[in-house]
DNA sequence: CTAAAAATAGGACAACCGTCCTACACGACG
DNA sequence: CGTCGTGTAGGACGGTTGTCCTATTTTTAG
């Protein structure tokens, strides 16, 4: 019950390695190390190392969707479910600071290998996209939205890569602060005139 | 005369090489397919692969100061400096699409390996980095400068990454779009006191 | 308890990697 | 002509990679 099956063990070693390291720097080794499987033994669960990857990236988004509709449940306001999102950058600064955004990374890791299953990753991309576009929507942002939603995974991506590359958190403190100034100017832009108080 | 030498042969192939595939994905095979050379010469004239790749890391710090001095001549405000800075990504657009910005997956990659020249690579954003805070700080922000030329850099990051990760070279026109109106924006939010025209 | 099935271990394999070594071509200079 | 230094070619090397095969163990079902 408690148990999880190898397989799972596989996909949630080789997720975070993947991550740490980056899919082509992990080896079969490295994984069936974390995991203390045989080497031999992993084509029974798996035929190729694609396989895991594929593995990999569905764990992702549904582990995404499953948080996205957390937020959704969470949050009263679509505002404040955006805030969420951004918050991530915060709550995860120690290891975005050390391997980067596990999204973006993964994406132009596979990008740049033209791998097959590339077009795969980029819809975790498109999960949060879908989802922000959903919420600025919401919040009556009208065509503007699907714009606003790549602007902000835009700045969130920058903002890791920096991070990264200049091993600084300080950074993504300042800038989560600068989008959500950001956001509270969208507020005043953008008044929900179906959801304004009653007028006497 | 105009002949180059293999060596720079060898540097300017790696350079594009590391820049399509990357540096790990990128095989000495590749290298010598590309320069036409033979797998065992390399070694007259680089003692490993870190030697190219430092090498190839020194070829793009000099050519980014070398295009920074030009875009020093060529504009006569800051302001207009910085577009310089912004178009990058309209010019670019095909490749970064294709591949990400040069700079961002280098420093990135090599973040990831924890290889020993991250650091020496994080200084071609570095380069960046200060040249752009120089003239934030002629345009008149003051302290905040740095911080502007971070956010800048943070947002051309992100608008690469997805433009790689979408697929989207419209993308990158909308936010470079917004960039040069935030730009104007600093403009006239720090009016230069001592360029004023002169009071009659 | 026994037989079938599921799961694992360990190694063989061909290919590739970065590295290194030695032999050869070639022009310069005496 | 011969010698030397520079540059090149080709292959050997040990190690690692992903893949695959075959025993062996462990679990399950009758």
């Amino acid at each position: 019950m408690g148990n999880k099956s190898t397989r799972d063990h596989i996909v949630e070693s080789a997720d975070q390695l993947f991550y740490q390291q980056g899919f082509e720097h992990t080896s079969f080794a490295d994984i069936a190390g974390v995991v203390k499987i045989s080497r031999g033994n992993f084509y029974y669960h798996f035929k190729s190392k694609d396989e895991i990857l594929d593995a990999v990236i569905n764990l992702r988004l549904t582990d995404t969707a499953k948080m996205l509709g957390l937020w959704d449940g969470m949050s009263e306001t679509p505002a404040d479910r955006i805030r969420s999102f951004i918050n991530i950058l915060v709550t995860n600064r120690a290891k975005i600071k050390q391997h980067g955004c596990p999204v973006g990374t993964l994406v132009n890791e596979l990008a740049r290998l033209d791998h097959a299953a590339k077009s795969n990753a980029s819809k975790i991309f498109s999960l949060f996209r879908g989802w922000l576009s959903k919420q600025f929507l919401q919040m009556g942002c009208g065509g503007e939205s699907d714009g606003l939603a790549m602007h902000l995974l835009a700045r969130s991506q920058g903002v890791a890569s920096l991070a990264t590359a200049f091993q600084d958190e300080a950074f993504i403190y300042l800038e989560v602060k600068q989008m959500n100034d950001w956001l509270d100017k969208c507020i005043k832009a953008h008044p929900l005139p179906e959801i304004q108080a009653p007028q006497v």
